[in-house]
DNA sequence: CCACATTTGTCCGTATGTATC
DNA sequence: AGATACATACGGACAAATGTG
């Protein structure tokens, strides 16, 4: 059995909240560097992590704003 | 007007070339040590490409062999 | 089965640019 | 002007799977 690899896991987790409604459309996810100190990663890792969620579709990010969790569903 | 950073514009060329028909479901991409020295990049930015064309479903990654197209609309 | 080269996968640390507050 | 925060990119290291000889 494969273990699971760490920004293989914060995406599962992030994208649970999103889809159980936990996280809703427009909510704001913690900073970079908050999610790095919680889960004890580096950046690259948080990048790889909204890297794979906005191919989703289900979160965008913004310049100095943050990233924010998408109205599912929902192309533009 | 925002200038497009590498790893994007790596993705949407091999992403074109996939919806095209120039690269069809089965065939192999170019290593990544290929596309580093092809496109004059990182492997951190080849990753991104592949994560991101993974994420979108397009392509499939095997360890070992190399970054196949997958066919287009099937999930499993 | 073992040794080796190839190739993808994962992760860390660091630096710089740009946008927002 | 400064702090915060996301985005992009480089370099290096090690693990795991595959194919070849």
């Amino acid at each position: 059995m494969p273990i699971t690899p760490f920004y293989q896991r914060i995406a599962d987790e992030i994208r649970e909240r999103i889809k159980s409604g936990d996280l809703r459309p427009g909510d704001k996810l913690p900073s970079t560097s908050e999610l790095c100190t919680r889960y004890g990663v580096s950046t690259q890792v948080i990048r790889s992590v909204m890297l794979t969620l906005r191919a989703e579709g289900l979160v965008e990010g913004h310049q100095g704003r943050g990233v924010y969790v998408r109205d599912q569903g929902v192309t533009g």
